[in-house]
DNA sequence: AATGGGACCTGCGCGC
DNA sequence: TGCGCGCAGGTCCCAT
């Protein structure tokens, strides 16, 4: 779940409140969200060191730490960083910091991926991504539209086409556009490429000015919750009046993913 | 080149 | 009541 905004969130929520501590243990209470390197080995190497540094790229999280290395978190769908941590919870991981408290790891599907790295510019993942939104201007976003055959909105989620959008922004950014998902990119017109380039980069710096949006498991640093959801026009409202035009919602499967739009206002 | 499906995972809500 | 099933979705990987 947790898209660009939500990341952004998380990364800024760290800056604040993180950066300058130092890790004092790591207790892995389940290795498997671990990938690399070795237990004992990721553990060592975070033990004593100091976080110097949060950067993000698209939805990943990269903690750079004194010892030169850096510490690369996917959050998939349902990781989440909580700091101060519970005293007793389900929590994957837990750093003890020098603040005497806990930042804590969770993840209900152990899909989040954590890796201790000497360089994370080489981590493949890393290395396939293409700029962001805010790193566009509306020419060259419509010149990558120009050839392309698929569908607007599985290519909206292609990180190696655009990097950030997951399947909540990719609908709410198309009914803002007021393009229907199943169009053809090459196909819309070039005003209609303006317009989804402009609802883009807005809906995604308003998502992050309200701190995300808490849908299943998403939670900020605190444990509480992104309030960018209130303003959801389409995720999640199938059969629910369309707000501009009262016509129900629909949800519809496209590469397997739940796809909400309003079928009178995206044409 | 584009598309579809499965795999990875677990908890929840639904229907029977 | 309790069980089985579909669904949630980011990414990789394979087949067509």
């Amino acid at each position: 779940m947790p898209e660009l905004p939500e990341v952004e969130t998380i990364k800024r929520d760290l800056e604040k409140i993180i950066v300058g501590k130092k890790i004092i243990e790591v207790c892995v209470y389940n290795p498997k969200v671990i990938r690399e390197p070795s237990l004992s080995g990721f553990k060592r190497g975070l033990s004593g060191v100091r976080i110097n540094r949060v950067l993000r790229r698209a939805k990943v999280l990269i903690l750079e730490l004194s010892n030169g290395k850096s510490l690369v978190i996917h959050l998939k769908m349902t990781g989440q960083l909580v700091y101060p941590g519970l005293k007793s919870n389900g929590a994957r991981v837990t750093f003890r910091l020098s603040s005497g408290e806990n930042l804590d790891f969770n993840d209900q599907r152990l899909f989040t991926e954590l890796r201790l790295l000497d360089d994370w510019r080489k981590l493949k993942f890393i290395r396939g991504l293409v700029p962001e939104p805010k790193d566009l201007t509306s020419d060259e976003f419509k010149d990558m539209l120009s050839n392309k055959k698929t569908k607007i909105k599985p290519l909206l989620m292609d990180q190696k086409f655009i990097s950030g959008i997951g399947n909540l922004y990719a609908a709410e950014i198309l009914f803002r556009a007021k393009i229907n998902p199943l169009r053809k990119a090459c196909e819309l017109s070039i005003k209609e490429k303006e317009g989804l380039f402009c609802s883009m980069r807005d809906i995604l710096t308003e998502a992050i000015y309200y701190g995300g949006s808490s849908v299943d498991d998403y939670v900020r640093l605190s444990g509480g919750k992104g309030e960018y959801k209130k303003y959801h026009k389409v995720y999640a409202r199938e059969n629910k009046p369309c707000f501009i035009c009262k016509a129900l919602i629909k949800r519809i499967a496209l590469g397997g993913r739940g796809t909400y739009f309003c079928p009178k206002c995206q044409r």
